[in-house]
Parts: structure tokens; sequence; C-alpha cells
DNA sequence: CTTGACTCTGTAGTCAACTATAGAGTTTAT
DNA sequence: ATAAACTCTATAGTTGACTACAGAGTCAAG
């Protein structure tokens, strides 16, 4: 049993070692976010406060590095840390709040599968256009040509269906 | 035939209304992109400086908005302001830097396919913890869980092949 | 001929997500 | 025991991509 002072979450100095407890720079070299990230995350309320030596040095326990995970994976998929700071504050209350980030979740997952498909999309054309290129070879002095396909989301097109790879003259 | 003045670029007053320029306003209208970002692109070298009437308001000719369009998608696949720049730059010149804006573009593309990887499969993943939730209902008093699945580029992960859905307990 | 909408320049502010620095105390390795 | 490495707080700076004034001139409608 850990010896905790009743007024501080401080601990022992003697249990500083034997614990598997990480130092902050552990922490960044495990999760491979930086010192200053995590103090940044612990400020801005992602990370929970964690125990602290007398001396005052930030000792994490090993789950922050699965909590890290998720958040690096949640910012991937493109959750703001604002976001993900609601969703784990949500997710510890209980039953209700579960609707909320349901829905978050559930709103994010269909901006996600827009974004992916507009992705997906846009890749096919610039690996179309990169094979033009390609083909043309440098011999001949023609222009650098780029993607200038109107469809897709652009209100003023004023060709609306014809997928077309127009070289651009800048 | 355009009465241009021989020092600047101003044109005629009289010519402002009938040919088919457009005050900032009107871009920002048909483009969807506000006064003050176009203003920024053209500080930033992204649009050209268009031509200005006696009084000093810009009147764009109607290709400002396929270069917004450009951008707009550039920015869409991930290219930075300053890239897009570069490629507007560079292809202006002709042959020589084209090696290097085929190779940035390459590069670029080579970056999308690795994101569109990872997104597509947390994507997935999340999608199956939303279903998951979704099933289990809030009739009992369990904690909400969130993906913890910790493969694919986690360097500290512990369980290195099972894909796993913690419902971690925050 | 005046009112209201539009535009100009220039500077400053915002926002997210960090990153860097200063100055001081702490721990560890030799 | 001393130097190197680590950590602390607090504050300020950075980057990218804008956005928002302030203060002044310009244009179009009634």
């Amino acid at each position: 049993m850990k010896k905790i002072s009743k007024t501080t979450n401080l601990i022992e100095d003697q249990d500083k070692e034997q614990k598997d407890l990480l130092k902050i720079g552990d922490v960044a070299r495990l999760s491979g976010v930086g010192i200053e990230a995590l103090r940044f995350y612990e400020k801005s309320g992602l990370l929970d406060k964690p125990v602290r030596t007398y001396s005052g040095y930030r000792m994490y326990s090993q789950n922050v590095l699965e909590r890290l995970s998720f958040i690096k994976k949640a910012q991937v998929l493109g959750f703001s840390l604002e976001e993900i700071k609601q969703v784990i504050k949500d997710s510890r209350g209980g039953q209700k709040p579960c609707d909320e980030v349901r829905e978050l979740v559930r709103q994010k997952l269909i901006e996600l599968d827009i974004k992916l498909k507009q992705l997906q999309q846009y890749r096919d054309e610039l690996a179309t256009t990169l094979q033009d290129w390609d083909n043309l070879g440098q011999a001949d002095g023609h222009i650098c040509g780029l993607i200038e396909n109107s469809n897709m989301g652009d209100s003023h097109s004023s060709h609306k269906h014809s997928k077309q790879l127009i070289t651009e003259r800048f």
C-alpha cells in the first residue's frame, strides 16, 4: 500500500523508485509526446494531474500511456483536443452524458466518411495527373499542368459534369 | 482594347463596369473565400496582383475563380498554402522546375496514401465502437467505453497483434 | 446630394496546438 | 562532491491560416 499524505497527493520519497511510476521524461520517451506537450495536456485537462514527489516531480502511472495513445488516435481521426477532452470528461460521468458523446462520435463518423470520400477522389485525380505528366515527358516545351477538375463542392463551376483535366497556365 | 496607363496597371474608370471584371466582394461571393482571405492570399503570393481602378479598387478577371478553386482543392488534399504557392510558382516557369513540382506531388501522393489508410482503419474502429455502444444500450449502469486499440504506430504497445476494444475507465 | 454599401491600407488579434526560454531546484553518475 | 541530466513554474513565442478593427476614401440609389 502506497503511503500517500492525507492532505495532498504527494507520495513518500522512498516510494519513488520501486513502483512502476514514470517520470515525465519516461512518459515522453515511451509515448512520443513531448514533455512540454504533456504538461500542456495536463493544464488543458486531457491528462489527470499525476501524483507528485515531495520535490514536486510528476510521477505517472503506466495507464497514462494508453490515454496518450487514445488522444493521438482521436487526433488523427480529426477530433480536436477540446472534443477529446469532452469525450473523456463525459465518459467518466456514467450513463447520461453517453448520449451526447455518442452523438458527437456519430457526427464525427459522418464527417470522416465525407472527408475520406473526398480525399480518395482527389487522390485519384492527383495520381492521374501525375501519370499524365510522366507519360508526356519533358521533351516538348509544354507548360506544366495542374489538376483543375471542377466538380464536387464547387458552387461556381461553369462546367458541371465533365471531369476535365485542364492544363492551367499561370 | 483596354486603355492601360503606361506606368501602372490602372485601367480607365469608364472600363470599370463593362468588362467581366469582378470586384473583390463579387469574387468573395462567387468563390466562397472571404474578402480578407483574398487580400491575404494576394499578400502571400497565391493570387496575382489584380488590376486596379484609379481609385484603387481591385478588379479581378474571371480566372481568379479557377485559381481559387484550385487552391481550395489543394488544401483539401493536404497541401499547405506555402506548398501551393510553390506549385503555382514552379508551374509558371516552364520545363525545368517541373521535375521538382512532380517530385513534390509524388511525395504528397505517398503521404496521402498513408494518411488515407490510417484514417480508414481508425474510422472502422470508431464505427465498431459506436456499434458496440448502441448494441449494449444504456440500461445497465456500465461505464462508457472508448476505443483503445493499440496496434499501428504505437511503439509502446504491449499487445501487438490482437485488435482489442478495451472499455477504458477514466 | 446624401445615405448606405463597398473598398482601401495597415496593424493587431485569434485559434489550436504546441515549443522555447529563463531561472531555479533535484537527482544521478562518476 | 561535483557535474551532467532532469524537472519545476511561469511566461512568452511560434506557425498557419486567417479574421477583425480603425479610419478614410469611393460608388450607386433614391
